[in-house]
DNA sequence: ATTACTTTTTAGATTTGTCTAAATTATATT
DNA sequence: AATATAATTTAGACAAATCTAAAAAGTAAT
């Protein structure tokens, strides 16, 4: 039975969404891939039809066993792609996501296998999100976002949650990446930004939309992936 | 202006049979992709619609200078992706045709390059086919055939014209892969077979269909690509 | 040059994935 | 509980790439 590339990518973005949310909606489901409503139900009639989905019309839907299986898949090989292009071909992180939103949908499971064992069995991609290992199982935690941290305490980014241009627009310019150590100094209630202190640099203002989007590892050191 | 996978597809055999035609037919080439002439005569009408193509109805077609970029573009791709998969990813060579053709539709010019640079800007690939490089230039000659061959003159085993399982399956038979040191002994002028002496080994004969599908270089030794 | 054959093209249908606009179902408010 | 609003689905259309069957154009052979 044969899977499209857009059936991967609803696939891929139904899972993301049940992480959150248990159920998933139509319009959220829209809206994560850039489609329309009406679209995601042809789309639904599909993927139920080949057994991948749980789905009642008017219900809300959710992956089954195997459909989280397919997900859970072409993450792995998105994930490793992207590790492949960052550190086996020099490509800056931000700049790898489109280029695996291709790349995933390459169907040979050998190739994804050896490109693992290629890239040494990595364990997190270049975004710092958990890569699966060929059962699908995770060997990683997800790491805790910026907002639901302690105030002054060092920590270091080890992930971005989201990788829109826009996103990553901020945060260069807020001299934020992968590996920055930093300490939250303050919360703002009224609208949940945050004051937060790069080491080295003067105190800078994250909005709340940003903040839920970096991800940290508390303390121990940024180990260099080889 | 966008080219889909499966243009590229025709682009690619197109230029393949001009090589050797001139100008192509629209039977060669649904023989060639699989496809049937109807089939064919809707995908030249669009590329002649992107200026890809001098083509004139029930007159035969070839690619204009735009087409023959777009095409050596996609034969670049498959032949860097297959160099990758037998050198990088301890791929066989007769196994790797088959993932390079989902590979050579991913669009990023920047991949390309990297990777091109990644291996070591090679320019044969594990099949002995030149590898364009990012102008669009060759830089190695097409080897020659077997069956045009002067007799008892050791050579080396360069390519394989074809990658069918069928074909290879006789060759593995034979002893003879890539590397290969062997000399035509004698050619039977009855059904052009020919009797080959591969070093060490007792003598076989292999057809003339065959032969015409392995490529050799004369005598230098077949430098192991780092 | 007329007929027979081959090649190529057209006409019309099919599949996949998408869309808009309208209808239906669910939810929320009074 | 009735109604307004929001979410979802259906109906019908479209574009891309393919197919079959039939028509048209070209080629060859007497």
């Amino acid at each position: 039975m044969k899977v499209s590339a857009s059936k991967e990518n609803h696939l891929k973005a139904i899972f993301h969404l049940q992480q959150e949310q248990g159920i998933v909606t139509t319009n959220a489901l829209a809206a994560a891939l850039k489609t329309r409503p009406a679209s995601v139900t042809d789309m639904l009639k599909k993927l139920k039809d080949q057994k991948l989905l749980i789905y009642e019309r008017y219900k809300g839907f959710k992956l089954n066993a195997e459909g989280k299986k397919a997900a859970i898949q072409v993450i792995r090989k998105h994930r490793l792609w992207e590790f492949f292009l960052v550190r086996k071909l020099q490509f800056g992180w931000e700049e790898v996501h489109e280029i695996a939103e291709e790349l995933e949908h390459i169907s040979s499971r050998k190739l994804v296998d050896r490109l693992d064992s290629f890239l040494g069995f990595p364990d997190t991609d270049p975004h710092g999100d958990p890569i699966p290992d060929g059962q699908g199982r995770f060997h990683t935690q997800r790491q805790k976002c910026l907002c639901e941290l302690p105030l002054n305490k060092e920590v270091q980014v080890s992930g971005i949650a989201s990788q829109t241009t826009e996103m990553l627009e901020v945060l260069q310019y807020n001299h934020i990446q992968l590996g920055t150590r930093l300490e939250v100094r303050k919360k703002f209630p009224f609208d949940d930004s945050l004051e937060v202190k790069v080491r080295n640099r003067p105190p800078v203002t994250i909005s709340a939309q940003v903040a839920k989007n970096v991800l940290v590892k508390d303390d121990e050191p940024f180990a260099e992936k080889r």
